[in-house]
DNA sequence: GCGAGTTTGACAATCGTTCTCAACCGCGGT
DNA sequence: ACCGCGGTTGAGAACGATTGTCAAACTCGC
């Protein structure tokens, strides 16, 4: 965390562990706490410690690898996800999730902030609803 | 909080307590924790139990009468509003929010919400920046 | 095979939030 | 003013997610 020097890499090692991590990632599409996903790795035969489970998250996070974000309860819950900017539509009731996109909402966000002098602008936006199938 | 009786109403009565949070809450327009509230109150003279301030803020919460959201780490904060739907532009150095409106938005959300089959719907939309202010 | 720098995991420690439950209080009826 | 029935409160325990600790294990380049 503490690379200061611009030429050295931060080197991140692929390990047993970020691998399995990796994998259960890869094996649900919904929103899943850290918890859920620890023991997701347990079910899948590996074996991983929570804390490693929380770091990997964390660093997946900030490659922008995975996408974090709180349900009502204020836990994090985490998946997958597409590099580009999205946000995300989620069945309240059993996680199914679709990415969405909305230029017209991303336009109207950066409006709204400059017509107030903010600058730096960032925001979150997650649509909570019954699917389909859970109706 | 189990009223089933229609007839019955909840009965909310104005003790020393709750009227403490009140006063609390009208002394400042930005976003803050139940402890820091909590402190605000005993900085005005009043004694509040914590889990009363909780539990106060969370049935304004309730009625519509305060906005509790999250911060990046996932703390509980809040504030008096405004009785109608708004979403919050809040400069992420100082606190100072401002109620925004945006009934593009509002369309947007439920009509990607439709469009995927998604019922009984609901969101949450901060923009977080840099306030002239602070800049 | 070595050594420096990473990474891991078992467990303790934080910390925001909720629960417990006996004491307390507001309110309507008398 | 007095009573009694809930609603309300507070001190502290309990909870649960997340983070910190630190010695042992591991990766990788040499
Ligand atoms: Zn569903
Ligand atoms: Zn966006
Ligand atoms: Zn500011
Ligand atoms: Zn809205």
């Amino acid at each position: 965390m503490t690379s200061t020097d611009p030429t050295s890499r931060p080197s991140v090692r692929p390990t047993r562990q970020r691998r399995a991590v990796a994998a259960a990632l890869a094996g649900f599409d919904d929103f899943r706490s850290a918890q859920e996903i620890h023991d997701l790795i347990s079910q899948q035969g590996e074996s991983v410690g929570l804390a490693t489970v929380y770091r990997t998250l964390a660093t997946l996070a900030d490659a922008g690898e995975v996408d974090m974000l709180r349900n009502e309860d204020g836990e994090a819950i985490w998946r997958s996800c597409s590099d580009t900017h999205h946000h995300h539509l989620v069945c309240r009731t059993c996680g199914a999730t679709v990415e969405v996109e909305g230029p017209a909402v991303e336009r109207w966000t950066s409006a709204i902030a400059s017509e107030h002098g903010y600058g730096d602008i960032s925001h979150t936006l997650e649509i909570f609803g019954t699917c389909p199938a859970c109706r």
